[in-house]
DNA sequence: TGAACATATGAATAATTGTTCAAGTGAAGG
DNA sequence: CCTTCACTTGAACAATTATTCATATGTTCA
């Protein structure tokens, strides 16, 4: 391996820790599924109760249920209870941030 | 199952297309993963070949080649070479910003 | 209390994916 | 040329994960 020592103790030190970057990953990896990211879409206008959202992407209910789960317990979504119906909604604008984010990406021209 | 059909409509209406959804999820797949994560932080200083980021991360050459390549693919890294090195740099400042607003995600409080 | 409804949960399965190992490029230098 | 060095690539294995199915919770209303 050649010499590269110098340049490695300089960027090493600007990393932040493990844990932090381990979080940040999961918090993406939240983001990195289809089925996710539509629900998360769908309540970008209003809240949606657990049946509508699985009618509007053709999914079992149990399904989506397992999804607004993983969402709930990363903070991204939230929810109340009327009656039977559980309704969820986004919890902050960070979702539709970090979404929008990632439009800017893929719409942005590569030349090659 | 209860009625919400006219909720439905709209909100279908708003929902962008189910290729660009799958796109949008790609790419956020690709964050989600924490060797990517400290690849892409790596390089927010300054340009590394292959051995140096192994070296950094305490991983093999062939698993940061293997990620290294999966980043190209999606645009967010590049490379250039200099004999028989090959140096990659971020390829945009779309990895700054999403990385950051990862980090504003996480740092939040959130009251309960 | 009991039936019906909306949702949640647990276990199982199938598919995806990160790392390793072994072999393959391609450039530099004797 | 032939070796060495930096890196890439492909196949295989292990680990993770999304969905399904069956069952459980909790609320309403008769």
């Amino acid at each position: 391996m050649h010499d590269h020592n110098d340049i490695l103790k300089k960027v090493k030190n600007e990393l932040p820790d493990d844990e932090l970057l381990c979080d940040l990953a999961d918090l993406y990896k939240i983001f990195g599924d289809t089925t996710r990211i539509k629900i998360m879409y769908a309540l970008f206008e209003e809240e949606l109760c657990v049946c509508a959202i699985a009618d509007l992407l053709g999914m079992t209910q149990s399904a989506i249920s397992h999804q607004l789960k993983i969402l709930k317990d990363a903070d991204l979504v939230a929810n109340r209870r009327e009656g039977k119906t559980i309704y969820y909604h986004l919890s902050d604008d960070h979702v539709r941030s970090i979404i929008a984010q990632g439009f800017d990406h893929l719409t942005e021209e590569h030349e090659d």
